[in-house]
DNA sequence: ACAAATGATACTATTTTAGTATCATTAATA
DNA sequence: TATTAATGATACTAAAATAGTATCATTTGT
């Protein structure tokens, strides 16, 4: 079981690289450099974060990338959101209808619940958060 | 995102229609009509659950299979874990081996703490309690 | 012996994940 | 204004996981 993907990963590691540099702004080059993460790759993840607003990106020389907002506003909720979609721990689809089983129905409100919680725990986990060592 | 593959979800279902039975037993023909799960699908899930003693296998004319334990000791962990593999919530690796960033690492921590309710939670629903109906 | 069940196992198809490649656009600066 | 260094957009490929099929072997009741 899997739950976070690389991407994902890259992307956490990626912000908190960002959020803890000096000048706040990196290049793909540097963070590629910096986390031996295949630049194509980074690339795009950068690209995703960027057009979810979970980046501000500056084209051109001297460009790059930096954080929006605080990185105590950025959590990895958002960023799990980012990269696989819609937060659900099951589908519960039938035959592409709505489950017609009431066992299973029981079952997909005790996951809902669980879905909750789990869903909490993530919004509790931020950029901020991940930067201090201890 | 997605955390419940369709095995795993076919597997709790069917382990509650036979938890749920009168005499305690049902043949794949049954289950399958029940459930309307492809038959040879939902056959390949039961073998895997018989291997993984979540269900008791009887052979031959008049067989079936049954639960080996209380449906009250059978959890939607145990079902995960059989279809889905060692439960943890990321892998963690870095070109194979453990990752050096610090900040990934209080990243990882933080998951494990996650990890561990998750799979608290999932170990509170068994397939008794989703007998109940309401 | 036959019929009705599961065991074992190998195969195929689809989807998701992971990653690459390339051309276009933007902006600093020499 | 040409060059260079950055990202934007997008299409493509490879590998792995998921979802499902097919078939022959074995067991057991009648």
């Amino acid at each position: 079981m899997k739950m976070i993907t690389r991407d994902s990963d890259y992307a956490v590691r990626a912000l908190c690289c960002i959020a803890g540099s000096k000048s706040g702004m990196l290049t793909v080059t540097d963070l590629s450099k910096e986390l031996d993460i295949p630049r194509p790759f980074l690339r795009k993840i950068l690209q995703i974060l960027n057009k979810k607003r979970l980046l501000k990106s500056f084209k051109g020389k001297g460009g790059g990338f930096s954080l929006p907002v605080p990185p105590s506003k950025i959590t990895v909720f958002d960023i799990v959101q980012a990269f696989q979609g819609p937060f659900h721990l099951n589908e519960h689809v039938f035959k592409g209808e709505i489950c017609p089983h009431v066992d299973a129905c029981v079952f997909k409100k005790k996951l809902d619940g669980v879905e909750k919680k789990v869903a909490k725990e993530l919004r509790m986990i931020s950029i901020a958060s991940l930067l201090k060592k201890n």
